[in-house]
This record gives C-alpha cells, structure tokens and sequence, in this order.
DNA sequence: CGGTATTTATTGCAACTGCAACAATGTCAA
DNA sequence: TTGACATTGTTGCAGTTGCAATAAATACCG
C-alpha cells in the first residue's frame, strides 16, 4: 500500500476518470448544444433510436448508462419537439414503442457526422494510446457488479 | 469516415468514456457514503486538503476539476459538519484559508485506506491494461483548450 | 378463473448542478 | 488619493438528477 502521506488526488485512477470523462463530455456537448439545442441525454436517446430502430424505454435503459426517468423525460421532451413518437405497444401495453420521426432521423443525419468527427479528434490526439485506453475501458464496461 | 448507417453508441468513445467513469463514481461513493457519510465532492475537497494543507477556494478549484461555487458548498457543508475550518486569509481578505480539523484529519485517514483499496481492486481488474488507461487518460487531461 | 406479485413508465420530491449576478476586497494607473 | 477594473467567494435561480412512490398492465400460481 502507498505510503498514505503521499496521497495525490490526482493520480488516483477514479478521479481521472472522471475528470477525463467529464471534460470530453462538457466538449463534445458544447459542439452540438448550440447548433442543436440538444442535451446529452437527447442525444444518447437519439442515437440508440438511430442504430435500433423502434424500443422501449427499459430498452435504452439496459442498453446505455441511464435511469429510466432519465430516458423518460428525455423521451418526453424529443416527443415534444417533434423528433420521435411514443406508442403503445399492441402486445405488452405497458411497454412504449419510441421512434425517430422523419425530422429526427433528419437531425441524427446531420448530428453523426459531427460526433464522428469529435471521436476522430479525440483518436488523433491520443494516437497509439487510444487503443489502450480502449481496451482499459471495455474491461471497466463489463457486468461484474 | 464510418458508415454512418452502422453507428454503434457502445463503440463511442465519448460515450465510453463517461459510462466507464459513472459506473466508477458510483462504485466508489457507495463505499463511503453509507460508513462516512459525505459526497464526492466533499471526498475530493477533503483529499486536496489532506495533500496541501491550507489552501482557499480559488486553489481547489485550480487544481481539480471542480466549479467554484460546488467547492465553496462542499466546504460549508464539510464546515458545518466539523471536518474543516475556513479563515479569512490575512495577507488578502477575499482569499479563504481552508484547513483541516483534527476530526478532518482522523476522517481522512479512514478514507484513504478504503480509496486505496478501491483503486487496488480496479488496477487489478485491469491487469496489464491498467497502464494503456492511464496512460490515455493522461493525454486526454492535457489542458490544451 | 381469481388474486397476488411483477414489470413498465411516469411523476413528486429533495438534493444537486452550473451559470450569472453580486458584494467585498484588492490592484493599478493617472 | 481616486476611480476604474479585476479577483474571490457566496448565493439566487432555473434546470437536472436519482430515488421512491405510484398507476397501469401483465405474469404467475393455486
């Protein structure tokens, strides 16, 4: 164990982490806030919804890191906006079936390349590095909790 | 460019990168909250004070990642509960000495034993892509905004 | 069937957040 | 010295968050 009178907050992994995560979150959502007027929840719904097609909310729930009030209100305020619908599923109706309408697969369209171009800088930067800090995290990703 | 058509939120690094750390945080402040009692941001106030003894809002705020009004409310909520004292500093009024109580201290040096061991637990998940992370993380924390 | 338990999405609530406004203090040039 | 400007920490505010409670729908089991 180190010695803990050398103890330095800033070498200590978890808050790396989440300094790291939470810089690289604040910019690439200054990126599109302004031109979208878009929130990272909006977006990370927009996206399941653009690679999944039609789901409910406990299915972004068990697939991507969000509550689901979370991914409720998002789902209300891109409703609201005129991005996805919400309906009733015929065959379990407890269950909502959200999708992108024709404006939000318009929106998506022209928010990817934005976002790949953000995850293209952040490869550039980290060049040969990216591929270790890839594999890091998709041990930190895996259920084992 | 990818095919935008197969984009894959899982894939995403920005998107990675804050899952990994939320999952992490949360880990982690489940392991004091419940025995301590005090929030992240309160942990890392008391951290950055344990490490540099008196310092004032402007520093902490300098040094970690954190606004200045969240510093300034975690340490009058860490005031209040009697971890550490805030001074006027003398050779400038608008500055704020803060400095940790005896009590402080004695939390501090219960908490960082349960840190340590966290982070051991996280590094030997990690194994021998431990340093491949870190190594990523210490780019992506270059300030270079 | 009937009744209890489980699942799903929403909402109320209290706490937290970031931003901007603010008062107090300090700096500096004229 | 004075007066404009800068810095520091706190607070008001509106928006967001996570958790628990809830209502509606379904599953299950006797």
């Amino acid at each position: 164990m180190p010695d803990p009178f050398s103890f330095d907050l800033n070498s200590f992994l978890p808050y790396r982490l989440a300094a790291a995560a939470s810089r690289i979150s604040r910019k690439f959502s200054e990126r599109y806030r302004s031109e979208f007027g878009i929130s990272i929840p909006e977006w990370r719904v927009l996206a399941h919804l653009y690679q999944s097609g039609d789901v409910s909310v406990r299915d972004i729930e068990a697939r991507i890191d969000m509550e689901k009030s979370k991914v409720s209100r998002a789902a209300t305020r891109l409703e609201t906006a005129g991005f996805i619908t919400k309906a009733v599923n015929d065959s379990d109706r407890r269950l909502l079936s959200l999708r992108l309408t024709e404006e939000g697969k318009a929106l998506v369209a022209r928010l990817l390349p934005v976002a790949m171009q953000f995850q293209s800088e952040m490869l550039e930067q980290l060049g040969p590095l990216a591929e270790g800090l890839d594999a890091g995290l998709t041990v930190l990703l895996q259920d084992e909790s």
